[in-house]
DNA sequence: ATCAAACTGTTTGATATCAAACATAATTGA
DNA sequence: TCAATTATGTTTGATATCAAACAGTTTGAT
């Protein structure tokens, strides 16, 4: 039957299976925001780009997570809208100093605006003090992660040094 | 300078930004896990089949929240892999009926053996308490995600009436 | 001063995902 | 009954991402 409900086990009580369902539903919903004709990748772009003018595309993939070569398309794409610059600086002709153009900043503010409203819509649901603590408590779980992943490494040289 | 902090603005203080990150680090540890030669969402695909054996592919997609067009990729690489089996129910000839092969099910085993080392180092690191917060948190998120959607829909519902 | 190493952006090839279109099969409604 | 709709799996074309390899540039060690 369709009605059947489907036996989880303890995939439910799992962090990276919710947190991968909550991924995908808050992409969906910054997708199907209207007024944000934006992947959410690229409105975090742009903020760091308007906050840090004059950073080039590897600082600005290593603060989002991201390979380089994955900044790449992005950056094309908003060249392409017309809303960021690659600029050569003097001093280094390898990198691009990024720059919102007027219209990027319009774009950008006009996106702020529309996540803002989003993330209150979010504390409405939720209740405010709910959303405080999950923030917070996302922020320890990278912590978290990131200890575990060093531990790791250091394992592994450990181990190394064994050979 | 290299050492320079970048500015986030309201960037860190924003859910969308800071779960993507926490989902990046966590698919990271979880694919830099030496025994788990498996990727996440592999590894949720064969517990699911494993806990509602003869479940049809669009149903397993649907419960992870993928396209039914994503599983098909997914369960190719499990049925060359010998961990999975596609059977054609004589009751429905569109579908298939999905099994964990014995491979499949000591596979499965043994990453949920690592799976389970791995929840166990985070509420390590975090504290016990902390993670079951977190985990209570995420699902009230994607409720209140899913609410707001659905109450997105109907707003545009009511629009439609109006023309 | 030179040369090896590191850095920066890009390209290429691989995988993941979606959405739309499709073929086959099952269900429903008139 | 049977025609229209719905369901299921797949294919195709698009975008996103990574990792490795590459070329040009800069830095650093000697």
């Amino acid at each position: 039957m369709a009605g059947d409900k489907l036996q989880l086990g303890n995939l439910d009580n799992m962090l990276g299976v919710e947190l991968r369902i909550a991924q995908i539903l808050a992409d969906r919903l910054f997708a199907a925001s209207p007024q944000l004709h934006m992947a959410p990748g690229h409105y975090t772009v742009l903020s760091l780009i308007e906050l840090n003018p004059g950073i080039n595309q590897s600082r600005l993939a290593q603060s989002m997570f991201l390979d380089r070569s994955s900044m790449v398309p992005i950056l094309d794409q908003l060249e392409k809208k017309g809303w960021i610059e690659r600029k050569r600086p003097p001093t280094d002709r390898r990198s691009y100093a990024l720059h919102l153009t007027r219209a990027g900043r319009a774009a950008l503010k006009l996106a702020d605006k529309e996540v803002q409203g989003l993330e209150e819509s979010i504390a409405t649901q939720m209740g405010h003090d709910k959303r405080a603590s999950l923030l917070a408590l996302i922020k320890q779980f990278q912590t978290a992660l990131l200890k575990i992943q060093t531990s790791d490494r250091n394992q592994e040289t450990a181990n190394d040094n064994k050979h």
